[in-house]
DNA sequence: TTGACATTTAAACGATCGTTTAATACGAAC
DNA sequence: GTTCGTATTAAACGATCGTTTAAATGTCAA
C-alpha cells in the first residue's frame, strides 16, 4: 500500500497508485507516450511491474488516467484563476479580459515545473492527438470557449465577429503553449539572463502582443 | 532498384532509397518517430525490411536523413519564397516584411499536404527535441533569424528593441505552427465550411493579428 | 560470357515491449 | 488465530521491436 520506508522519500507515505501517477505523468511530458516503457514509470514510482495492470488495467489507461485526475483538475484550477483575476479587477474591459486569459496561463496557481509538466502534456497531444485530446476537448476546450465568448461579448463593441474572437483566443493559446517549450531555443536568441528575468519578459511580451493582436491595445 | 512494375503506382521507377525516405516523412509527421517501426515504413515503401539499415544504417538515421534532404530543402524554398516576396514589393514597410513572412509559411510553395507534413515533423521535433532539433536550428532557424532581424532593422523605427523583434517573429511563428496542427479543432468551434474559405480565412486572421502584434497594423 | 560490385531477399538474432499468472504478504474483521 | 479481500511480488508469456546475416539476384563494364 504505502512504499516500504527504506529512505527519506519526500512521497515516502503516498499510495503506489498516486505514485504511478505522478511519475508517468512526468515521464509522459517529458519524452511522450510511446517512448515510456511501464518498466521505466513503475522503477520510478518505486513499484512492482504489474503495479500498472493491477491499478490501471493497462498503459494506455494509466495516460488516460493522467489526464483524468491530474491534467483535468489543473485545468480547472486554471480557469478559476482566470475567472478570479477577472472578479478582482471590477469593471471587465477588454484588455481586462485578454489580460486575465494569458496571465492565468503562464503565472497562474502552479509553480513553473507543474506548468511545464501541464503544458508539454496538452501540447503532446494536439501534435499527435490520442483518446486523451477529446476529453480536454469536450471538458476543458469548449466550455471555456462558451464561457470567454460570453464574457467578451459583454465588454467588447458588437461590431467583432464572434468566429474572429475564436481566432483570436486561439492566437494567444498558440503563443502560451509555443513559447513554453521553445523556452529554452528562444532564450539561446535573447539571451538567457538570471533567474526569471526571461520569464517575465516572455510574459509581458505575450500579453502585449496579445493586447494588440485583438486590435484594443494601448 | 526501381520498384516492381506490378502496378500503376505513380512512383513506379523511384528509387528504393527515396521512396523509403518519401513514406518515412510521411508516417514520422503523421504519428511520431516511436509510433512507426520500420517494419511499417519499409511496407509502406514496397521495400524489404533490410533496406533502411541497408541504404541508411540504421532507424534514427534514416530520420535524421528525412531532415537532412527533405525537410531543410523545403525550408529554404520557403525562405526564398520569403525574399522573393520581398523583392517583388520594392518599398519595404514593417507590415509588408511581417506579412511576407507569415504568408511565405502559410501560403508558400508547396501543396497543403507539403506543408502540412513539413510544420508536423518541426513541431514534433519542438515538443519532443532529438538531434534533428539541432541541425534545424543551426542550419535554418539561426541564419533566418539573423537575416530578418538585417530586414527589419532597415525599416524599422530604431526605437524598436531587438530583443523585442526576436520575440515578435516568434509569436508569429508560434501562430503558424499552431493553426496548422490545431486546424482540426479550430474548424470544429469556427465551423468547417467548403474548401479553403478557412484556410483563407486563418490567414488573413495570423497576418492580421500578428500586424496588430508588433504594433504596426493598420 | 565472365567477373565485380550493388542491391534485394528471406530468415533469424537478441532485446525489449505490454501483459498475465500464480504465489505470497498484508491488514482488518470476526 | 482464522478468514477474507486487497495489494505486492517474481517469473514468465507471446508479440514486436531494430538489427544482422548470408544467400540470391540484378547491373554493367571488360
Amino acid at each position: 500500500m504505502t512504499r516500504k520506508n527504506k529512505n527519506g522519500d519526500n512521497h515516502k507515505y503516498e499510495l503506489t497508485r498516486d505514485r504511478l501517477l505522478d511519475e508517468a505523468e512526468e515521464l509522459f511530458a517529458q519524452r511522450g507516450y510511446h517512448a515510456v516503457s511501464v518498466r521505466e514509470i513503475t522503477k520510478a514510482a518505486e513499484s512492482n511491474l504489474a503495479a500498472v495492470n493491477y491499478h490501471f488495467g493497462n498503459k494506455q489507461n494509466l495516460y488516460l488516467e493522467v489526464f483524468r485526475s491530474r491534467w483535468l483538475p489543473r485545468a480547472s484550477r486554471i480557469q478559476q484563476s482566470f475567472r478570479q483575476s477577472l472578479k478582482n479587477n471590477g469593471n471587465a474591459t477588454p484588455n481586462m479580459v485578454v489580460q486575465s486569459f494569458a496571465r492565468a496561463f503562464l503565472e497562474g496557481p502552479m509553480s513553473a515545473d507543474e506548468r511545464t509538466r501541464h503544458l508539454k502534456l496538452i501540447s503532446g497531444e494536439l501534435v499527435q492527438p490520442t483518446e486523451a485530446f477529446e476529453l480536454v476537448v469536450e471538458q476543458v476546450f469548449r466550455p471555456l470557449f462558451g464561457k470567454l465568448l460570453e464574457d467578451l461579448q459583454k465588454v467588447m463593441p458588437d461590431t467583432i465577429d464572434e468566429k474572429q474572437m475564436v481566432l483570436n483566443v486561439f492566437s494567444i493559446l498558440s503563443m502560451v503553449l509555443y513559447f513554453n517549450f521553445a523556452r529554452p531555443l528562444i532564450s539561446s536568441f535573447v539571451g538567457g539572463r538570471e533567474g526569471n528575468e526571461l520569464e517575465t519578459r516572455l510574459v509581458d511580451h505575450i500579453v502585449q502582443f496579445s493586447l494588440n493582436g485583438v486590435g484594443t491595445g494601448k
